[in-house]
DNA sequence: TCTGGGGTCCTAGGACCC
DNA sequence: TCTGGGGTCCTAGGACCC
């Protein structure tokens, strides 16, 4: 048995936490730079605010209901995740941690009413983090993914959802949309349609060869899954990321490559810092620059460049000088850039790192030592304390109009108790 | 006027090897 | 006129996830 702890719309939900008036009530988290609605509660998904929607194209519903909005406040939410975790590990063995609001328990080996299981654990998440979660269980993940949904959308569940016998799932199955299933797409569901299978019960009824044919592996394993046979690993060892990506959306063009370069030399060293947390290093870099994709209006340009170290690296020189560079290599002169990231892959254990024949090991030496410094100095001070001077003053302002206090994260922002 | 960010895995095809 | 067989590795792109 596998149970899935879901936190039902986590952004809102840390949000409520500390506003408590705002429950029952439409509210709704954006993206950066106040861009789209990223989470929903589920009075604002009523009133037709869909995931995504960017915020200008909602703006007379927000008006007409009274929604409440937040800007995103990402260390809110990472640090009530964590609080949410604690909970759950208090339960089990282990978890996988799957995403900022969700975590698959493995439950094999262990006796007991998984009912009664799903819903006290709920019920102690709520209480001692304030976050509602709901907790589907069943034979794979795909179906307790689904059990999941089920808390969901029927209260009296009370949060947990123990789905397990045969004719029970089928039964789910019969009215559960194909689209709706983990693991399966637009691109997918759509195919599906076109075959006539709408539910998931339809999918479950195909032969596996065809299934193998048409859908690959991937559709392979999600079909075994929905017939209760495991085919998704249980993955509760954490393991280092193989891509690091920091990109932005900037709130109005930019035309001029010393700016460009400042918010590229940012986005690179906070890659750097993520490696070294890690303690990773990698082998690429890809850069990449592009124009507004909305205006149609405009030439769309998009330029990557990747660029591949002699010895594999972390530190924050060698990644924002190879990054500058690659910029001014795709740099064009008159272009509105309105987006710009970069991408570290080739990513590898820092001690399994072999030097080269042609560059100085001292200096290389030397080089992380200093890593070392400006990681323990911006540890202790803050985020930026020191940092390289072709940073200039950092990431540029984004919109940001509706952040809530950092209550858990900042001493200034703690709640009062009387 | 205004449209997010960060990931994973799989597959096909090319380049190359003996 | 006739022109082998069996591999590996890498990369770009697609599909999907939250």
């Amino acid at each position: 048995m596998y149970a899935l702890a879901d936190c039902n719309n986590f952004f809102v939900s840390c949000e409520r936490v500390f506003r408590p008036d705002l429950e029952g009530k439409p509210v709704i988290v954006l993206s950066n730079n106040d861009g789209c609605a990223i989470a929903r509660s589920n009075e604002a998904k009523a009133i037709g605010i869909k995931m995504g929607d960017p915020l200008f194209k909602i703006e007379h519903l927000v008006k007409r209901y009274g929604v409440t909005i937040f800007s995103g406040n990402m260390s809110l939410y990472g640090d009530m995740s964590n609080r949410v975790r604690q909970v759950l590990r208090s339960a089990v063995p282990a978890i996988e941690v799957y995403s900022i609001d969700e975590a698959f328990l493995d439950l094999n080996g262990m006796a007991m009413d998984f009912d009664a299981f799903a819903k006290s654990l709920s019920y102690r998440c709520r209480r001692f983090t304030g976050i509602p979660v709901s907790v589907g269980v069943s034979h794979t993940k795909t179906l307790a993914k689904i059990a999941a949904k089920l808390c969901k959308q029927y209260p009296k569940l009370r949060g947990g959802c123990y789905m397990y016998r045969r004719e029970d799932i089928e039964k789910v199955l019969g009215r559960f949309p194909i689209e709706d299933v983990w693991g399966v797409g637009r691109r997918t569901a759509a195919k599906l349609h076109s075959l006539g299978i709408r539910t998931a019960y339809d999918f479950t009824l195909m032969e596996e060869q065809r299934v193998q044919y048409l859908f690959g592996i991937i559709g392979v394993r999600t079909w075994k899954e929905l017939r209760g046979i495991p085919a998704i690993r249980f993955e509760d060892v954490v393991v280092a990321n193989q891509s690091i990506s920091n990109t932005r959306s900037f709130s109005k063009e930019i035309y001029n490559i010393e700016e460009l370069t400042e918010q590229v030399a940012t986005f690179a060293t906070m890659t750097a810092e993520k490696l070294r947390k890690q303690h990773s290093v990698c082998s690429d870099l890809a850069v990449f620059v592009r124009t507004n994709r909305f205006k149609d209006d405009i030439e769309q340009v998009y330029a990557n460049e990747l660029i591949t170290f002699l010895i594999p690296t972390n530190s924050t020189n060698k990644i924002v000088e190879a990054a500058i560079n690659g910029l001014r290599r795709i740099f064009v002169k008159g272009c509105g850039y309105k987006k710009a990231g970069v991408t570290a892959s080739g990513i590898i254990p820092e001690d399994g790192v072999t030097g080269s024949l042609f560059e100085d090991v001292a200096l290389y030496e030397q080089d992380n030592k200093l890593m070392k410094a400006m990681d323990a100095i911006n540890g202790c001070y803050g985020k930026g304390t020191v940092k390289l001077g072709s940073l200039g003053s950092g990431l540029i302002k984004n919109t940001h109009e509706h952040e809530s206090p950092h209550y858990t994260t900042r001493k200034e922002d703690f709640p009062k108790v009387r």
